[in-house]
DNA sequence: TATTTTCGTGCAATCGATTGTATTTTGTTA
DNA sequence: TAACAAAATACAATCGATTGCACGAAAATA
């Protein structure tokens, strides 16, 4: 195995018996070098196969051109979507964007981020945990100068830039699309409401029954994880508990999924009996047999934002001026079988 | 927003009036230094919140404590978990991993890996895209020095260690499986032979057929790409030529639900009328009105697999000894409702 | 007490690139 | 051709940590 020599930029001067700052200013195209010089050195850089030390820049400058992010799962959809966005706008302008996962975990948040202060990133994207209540671990970050941005799920700290989705307005939407379709009793099965998203679709979700006069019902109300598993469990529930209801809005399309299954293994006919509607457009809801109503997130366009607010920071951040920039994105709600009592109005 | 000053170990040496190169070894834990000296070191250590500019270590000795991971995509649940096998063996001992998606480009694929290598990583995992066939970048790793490993998509090249899925036994398990069901019209919907994998689970199928004395019929075999909608299109393809089949090994989950829609839609029972056995075990197949039985990978042990390979491929590297490592994994099949015709074994 | 080890520490070079400040070279003008 | 401005290049410090070598002091031995 040839253990490619490095060439460094001494390799250059000395081949043309110049001096490596010379070297470095004809590389970095300075008005200080003449034509002819600049020409022989990026000749002979190429000839050399001369690849610029990119640590050795990094320890001078401060910069990496690596940025961070950090988010529960990767294999989520939404999630994996927003890093494709943050990816294509930050790719063209040289950097690289490197992944972590938290697993929902705050000791592996916070193990991640202290790895990427490590690695000296310039930025840190990051959709918190579920667990995460203690934020030292973030506040470190901005202690730090370094650039940091929520997107999707966020905490109020100041001084720290957000992109999220409107989930409230999501949710009333979704809540008031099955109260147009003829439901009363719409249950709600939600999230943790530590999680903002959570609490936001809540909200909506009883801001839309109250407009429309419709009675809040507590036992319609359920709180859950975020899986198939739960939404079996959590239909089971209201069922054992001869709790009525004629309609669910899911704050997860995971859980919209395991309550349909157990629904349909009962026998009830949807959207007929019950309609249903989730929350994030997974990929996999439309494929089903009978395709979901969801909420879209545009994820992809939460990452493009979210990189373009990075890239204004690190500009501000030269003039050591503060910038705190909230931006909310609009969901969009995909009417498809599982709610459209009334057949599809496409 | 107070720029946190960074701590180095001039800052520690003039604090006490040392030299800085004491102080490096009293952090390196060095025996040439005095226990007192030590102690009075660490606690100054901690009290200015040093922590080691690791740019500079990396610089001086070469090592990152970076290694990078290169998939098609990072939200595809094999994937996913390759990675978090990886993770799960290389984060205690202290590596960071490095997350890239090629997207299934060869183009992005090369540029992933020349950032990576940019960056310094420690070494490469990488499955291969499916539009790989130049392999300069790949072995552009290999002539740097810096460890390679495939997993699951490998590429033939001398000095490369690799893991992956015994993808013939799996085709073959899975095409039997069928055929002891009673099914003998089986049809493949593989995927482009050009990546090893579907060439594998082609010939494991093939293997299967002869080994029963069931005769190749050359029209049952479609080549698609792995996405439900080609899967929908593959069934409809076999439909249109009339070709008759009462079974589907499709190298795909995704082209499996494709077909599963594609057939009920038309009133086709499964499993009565057509069996379908699927491939990889992604999370929703467990999931569907009827689970699909399908072969499944053990991705986090593949990847925990492929990060020992690299440890020991590190170690053997100062020896510079070359080794090239192959690990091939058992698949196993899971037997679920699209392919029991004769009910449940279980 | 004189001499040799041993131990602890400091000096300075190194990793590769950048950049402010000389210094040399070239070109221009009187 | 002398004098000076402008252009091109070199020198050396810097980023932060590591490490071979050298040096002095204390400890061990004769």
């Amino acid at each position: 195995m040839r253990q490619k020599e490095k060439v460094t930029i001494y390799d250059i001067s000395k081949k043309l018996n110049i001096s490596a700052a010379t070297v470095s200013r004809a590389l970095n195209n300075s008005n200080r070098v003449s034509l002819k010089t600049k020409e022989l050195v990026l000749k002979t850089a190429k000839d050399l196969n001369y690849q610029q030390n990119t640590l050795a820049l990094a320890l001078k400058s401060g910069r990496t051109f690596n940025v961070g992010v950090v988010v529960p799962y990767i294999n989520h959809t939404f999630f994996a979507s927003v890093i494709r966005g943050i990816e294509e706008e930050l790719e063209p302008k040289g950097y690289h964007v490197i992944i972590c996962q938290s697993h929902e975990n705050v000791e592996n948040e916070a193990k991640q981020i202290k790895a990427l202060l490590n690695t000296h990133i310039d930025g840190i994207f990051i959709s918190v945990s579920k667990t995460t209540e203690d934020i030292k671990h973030i506040e470190a970050v901005r202690d730090e100068g370094v650039p940091l941005i929520f997107f999707d799920r966020k905490m109020d700290i100041s001084g720290v830039s957000s992109v999220t989705i409107n989930d409230y307005e999501g949710a009333f939407a979704a809540t008031e699309h099955l109260i147009k379709q003829g439901y009363t009793k719409i249950a709600h099965i939600g999230g943790d409401p530590k999680l903002q998203i959570y609490k936001h679709r809540y909200d909506g979700y009883i801001a839309a029954l109250k407009v429309n006069n419709i009675a809040i019902d507590e036992s319609r109300i359920l709180e859950v994880s975020s899986t198939v598993e739960a939404g079996i469990a959590a239909v089971q529930d209201l069922l054992n508990k001869k709790t009525e209801f004629d309609a669910i809005f899911s704050a997860s399309d995971y859980v919209a999924l395991g309550a349909m299954r157990e629904l349909r293994s009962r026998d009830f006919k949807i959207p007929q009996d019950v309609g249903i509607v989730g929350f994030s457009n997974e990929p996999f809801t439309k494929y089903l047999e009978r395709p979901l109503t969801t909420v879209g997130q545009t994820p992809v366009l939460m990452g493009q934002i979210a990189a373009q607010v990075f890239l204004e920071q690190i500009k501000e951040k030269n003039k050591s001026v503060q910038v705190e920039k909230r931006v909310v994105l609009m969901p969009e709600l995909y009417e498809r079988e599982t709610s459209l009592k009334k057949g599809s109005t496409h």
